[in-house]
DNA sequence: AATGAAAACGTTATGATATAACATTACGTC
DNA sequence: GACGTAATGTTATATCATAACGTTTTCATT
């Protein structure tokens, strides 16, 4: 879509994470891209970074890691939570205008003008919550 | 209440932590314990390990800070939000059992167990944003 | 009080995550 | 081709967090 304004260091960071069906630390994608030149830290930071601003890629705060929007085109301005399975890693990434409007208005309760919010919620997919029964 | 049951070295980091407006980063939190005999990363994250445990202190994994419960007994389990001002860095806690059920009810949407939370909505707070008129 | 297990503690070293600072290269515009 | 800007490459370092190990404290049981 909006691919083509993409300089070639963010294109090779977002393929590997494109690639990926869990999210990545920013060191797990610079080995990943040694083999394309890419060799240290500011390199993968800064495409993220540009990434990120894009709404093209996430940030998982709560596990340090990345990965890419799973939606066609996610501005970059609207909430956006995500269910996260500790068990297998695998990633939702849900909207839900119902729940950023309540979320807006507990921001309001308390007297703050939200500009960006972190909604993660970990636990256990229906498949790993049954392969691993009350361990 | 239950303070009771702490160590020296969790009292120190609870008191730190309660002395504070905002959130600290543990070498804040360290730094600050030095003339008390704290001299290593461990100790304090040790003690923050089991604060958090307990439910007597919190993370924000957005700003890889911690912060005192304001509850007077914040059960370990529950749903707890936070709103975050950046300009100011004052934090306040909400607990809210509608926005939680309507938490429980997206991850159960995309067919996931819910065991904890990161909730962390930032912006400004109104007294920040009055003096700060869009810059 | 002696004793033994478990918890807490102190310490060193290292791993993991992220950015500052600066030199170099690529590239469009005149 | 000269210039300005954006992107890149590189080194070094800041920041956040834990592994591993030995010692001390605590406390229930004898």
């Amino acid at each position: 879509m909006a691919d083509l304004k993409l300089t070639k260091n963010q294109t090779l960071v977002l393929s590997v994470l494109e690639e990926s069906s869990i999210p990545l630390s920013a060191y797990t994608i610079l080995e990943r891209l040694g083999e394309h030149g890419l060799r240290a830290p500011p390199q993968v930071y800064r495409a993220l970074d540009k990434l990120l601003d894009l709404g093209l890629a996430h940030k998982l705060a709560s596990m340090n890691s990345f990965l890419a929007c799973q939606h066609t085109q996610c501005g970059s301005h609207q909430v956006t939570s995500f269910a996260i399975c500790d068990g297998c890693e695998q990633v939702s990434e849900i909207i839900n205008t119902e729940f950023e409007r309540q979320l807006n208005s507990l921001a309001k309760d308390v007297g703050l003008q939200p500009t960006r919010s972190t909604i993660e919620i970990h636990g256990l997919c229906d498949q790993c919550s049954s392969s691993n029964p009350t361990t």
